[in-house]
DNA sequence: TGGGCATCTCAATAACTCTTGAAATATTGA
DNA sequence: TCAATATTTCAAGAGTTATTGAGATGCCCA
């Protein structure tokens, strides 16, 4: 379960033009993953230390996870921090009021198949 | 829809701990809000210059919205930006993979009523 | 109209963050 | 082992952000 210390790092990680690209380019990447230079190219051609900064930047606040493979280092997303996040956020929000929060439900599963058991409102 | 600039400038707003500590509580405070002074006091006592400084770069941000009501000016969380924001970081995070971000679904459906048409994961 | 309350504005300072370029480390293949 | 490739580390400088305290503004009621 996300803490406060742990939101404020995944948002201020997140609050940065090319680290919050890395992350939206990653999450659509999948968990294959891209290579730090496939991403650094991806950045308008960000120099290797900028992208080094950014992508340990990334993994510190737990948003990004690595693996080596040869000569590379492949970064994907980490999604159970990213729902979390989510979670930490919207958490309690409903109190009485479930119409508070079913506009974000909404917003997410509508990206989402619907045949897993969520419904579109 | 939320661009790019708009989620950058909402991430960089909740990057702080007594910004994020604002919306939290406003959340759950739901859509009547609460004053400055009264945000300002569960803020262990923040000063009101802080306090305005914190609350105007959130309203900036879109996270939050204010009227004034009399002496006081109430607050209350911008709920649509907040779904937007949910929306713009997860969007196209399914690609053929929707077991990618029914996690996040589940997360926030999770803390909703189920009765309006949304069924737990 | 005047006093008091609630909030905002402003300027100065301290702290933090990003970029750059040079150098170090790790891996592979000749 | 040597050279090439991929990435990380480090230090310096420029830019950005948060806090503080003093003062200004807006509103209400006697």
């Amino acid at each position: 379960m996300m803490n406060e210390k742990q939101a404020l790092s995944a948002f201020s990680a997140l609050s940065q033009e090319t680290r919050l690209r890395i992350v939206r380019l990653l999450v659509t990447a999948g968990p294959h993953g891209m290579s730090a230079g496939v991403i650094g190219d991806a950045m308008d051609g960000a120099s290797s230390s900028r992208m080094s900064f950014h992508l340990s930047h990334l993994e510190q606040a737990g948003l990004v996870e690595s693996r080596r493979e040869g000569r590379s280092i492949i970064y994907s997303a980490a999604l159970t921090t990213l729902s979390g996040l989510v979670e930490f956020l919207m958490r309690d929000c409903c109190q009485g009021h479930p119409e508070v929060c079913s506009p974000a439900v909404a917003a997410l599963s509508s990206c989402c198949d619907t045949s897993k058991g969520i419904s579109h409102v």
